[in-house]
DNA sequence: TTGTAGGCGTTATCAC
DNA sequence: GTGATAACGCCTACAA
């Protein structure tokens, strides 16, 4: 026997109190973590059956004064807390949820990594971060907490493309919301996402209204949907000549686009306008026009989107269009739950979410060139 | 009754496989959740106990080849998966640590985190995420996950005051590692810090070499021993003439601080440097010597810490001592799961790593006023 | 008002 | 090589 079974033998339990006492361990902070007191415990030290601690904790019964008031005080004198674990356990549930993303270091993410924690912690449940770093084994293996039962949803905003088949098969038989990224073949899902068309939209008439006629579109990998919706968007409202060219949403990506096409012979005759599909982006571009000796947004506008922190840092300020990762994050955590609560598996639906144009001042009127 | 005892009885348990079978409930999607199969389904299925089972896919003891190949075409016919909550409650831990932090859509915890993440997962750890907006009641809240055994660890780098009372009473009996900040009251502690002291020396040894003789500190909160540190490194390190002042760390303190200088009559005489405790900070210091109509570096040399991604972004690109926000948390994290996977509680220990001055446009060498 | 017993799903112990 | 049993810690239906 590994331990001794003092545990409901002694009537003070492991005896000493968690609350009190000294704050360091006595023997050189090697100590091995105690067993601590257990309901049993507490029931033998207060002479009553465990059944009455219960009730006493949870107020699911009532229980006669004189009684509680002896077991609140041994709880407290044992410094007893319940295992949520065996309550887990038994409930079928564990008021956890995940929520997957790619990177937590990109701040769109973490906004909405932040707006999920909220609205977990709204409702008393823990988030566990599950940061993919775009690799599908480590999704896989997050997702696997899911069928292990050891969290109760997840909150989905990977959009890596290689984890589509193992949602599928989660998909509708466990709870879990899509963010921010739609995943095609996955329509049956609860959605929550920015109105990536729309921001697209506004650009392409904030940049008409400058009068520009002729733009450069810098769009996000064909995978993803919420990038093609902004170029769409874009195209649509500016009613213009738009030549487009498909990058990552890396910085790295938006610099050389506009790099080889200036070195190529400039940017297309008359184009005196970049849009890029995010902010990122827009900061290669940024960077490349400057090197090229163009200045911005006297020669040529920029407009990003997101929005991210750094994005009115920038030398000029970037005009962009707003997500509200937040939101997303918040609204989609939200929803699931509304579900989780309750045991179910959420239908399909859709949340969209407004964004809104930021001017500053890496946009002006367009100059004829 | 609620659930029909099917379970042991049933030859298939549940029956339909979870792997394979259509992906999306049949019922409109409000499909409730349905019992997974248990260790006892399998068994039954297999017409073995479920001691055998549970050596087949643990491997701890040999089983016959012929049974083994059996168990494990029922539980793929299953889809069973062991639940991980009641292997927790026998083991007597859940394989998950918690990480506290202040604001996850701040860019230094956000590295902080992935560090953290990534060094959790490497060992099969989950991170529950517990942002605390400087709320002491929420950090209280996350603190009994640990109390109620649901987590085996933590790892904190709150490090807002009110805490530490509800720390202290953990500290040396539950396994916590603190990062990037220390706590005052709370040494006998794992800690894993940047070498703030060291950033600070960096950036006067920077700037005297420039020839500048007289700068202005912008420092942390005094709480913060962090800001302390940096402080007093540049103070040792300069040489020269210093005036403090005291502000939060955010962006609006630094513009307050300076602007409020500038009016009382500019700069202390001869005084061409500042120094701020952190990039943000440096930022407002940035944007209130420009509405001055003084240029930087031209007129002014500015510096920040902490090396956030708009540092190199903004204009002009900011010197600043770059913090290894990720190794933070990614030493804290690792060192403390050396302990937990042990059942040990951490001793008291100091982990410091290396900062690195980053040399940009917005210092430059002093000129005369 | 309170207690007894069974079960949640797993693994360790002991016995065959 | 395999199985029965107990235990992890809690909750709750049922009984008194």
């Amino acid at each position: 026997m590994t331990r001794e079974s003092q545990g409901s033998r002694a009537p003070y339990g492991p005896g000493q109190s968690y609350e009190s006492g000294q704050p360091y361990a006595s023997d050189g902070n090697r100590a091995a973590v105690r067993r601590p007191a257990s309901i049993k415990d507490v029931a033998a030290a207060a002479g009553v059956s465990p059944t009455t601690v219960s009730h006493v904790l949870s107020g699911n019964r009532p229980v006669n004064e004189l009684t509680a008031t002896r077991v609140r005080s041994v709880v407290n004198r044992l410094g007893y807390v319940p295992a949520s674990l065996a309550r887990s356990l038994q409930a079928g549930s564990t008021s956890v949820i995940g929520l997957m993303i790619p990177d937590i270091s990109n701040t769109f993410f973490a906004e909405l990594a932040k707006g999920a924690e909220d609205a977990a912690h709204d409702l008393g449940y823990g988030l566990i971060l599950c940061n993919t770093e775009f690799d599908a084994d480590r999704e896989d293996r997050y997702l696997g907490m899911i069928r292990s039962r050891f969290i109760d949803g997840m909150v989905y905003a990977s959009g890596s493309p290689p984890s589509r088949r193992r949602l599928e098969a989660l998909m509708g038989k466990f709870p879990i919301a899509l963010a921010d990224e739609e995943v095609e073949g996955l329509e049956g899902a609860l959605i929550a996402t920015a109105d990536h068309e729309a921001g697209g939209r506004l650009v392409g008439e904030h940049l008409r209204a400058l009068g520009h006629r002729q733009a450069l579109v810098l769009t996000g990998p064909r995978a993803l949907k919420s990038g093609i919706a902004r170029a769409n968007g874009f195209v649509q409202a500016f009613r213009g000549e738009v030549v487009e060219r498909v990058g990552d949403f890396k910085e790295a990506s938006g610099y050389r686009l506009v790099a080889e096409l200036l070195k190529e012979g400039g940017l297309p005759e008359g184009c005196t306008a970049v849009f890029a599909a995010n902010d990122l982006m827009a900061f290669g571009a940024l960077l490349a026009l400057r090197e090229a000796g163009l200045s911005v947004p006297d020669d040529v506008s920029v407009v990003g989107f997101d929005d991210i922190r750094a994005a009115s840092l920038a030398h000029p300020p970037l005009t962009t269009v707003h997500q509200p990762a937040y939101d997303v994050g918040r609204t989609a955590t939200a929803q699931l739950l509304q579900y989780v609560t309750r045991g179910e598996v959420p239908p399909a639906s859709r949340h969209t979410l407004p964004v809104e144009l930021k001017v500053r001042g890496s946009t002006a009127p367009a100059t004829t060139r």
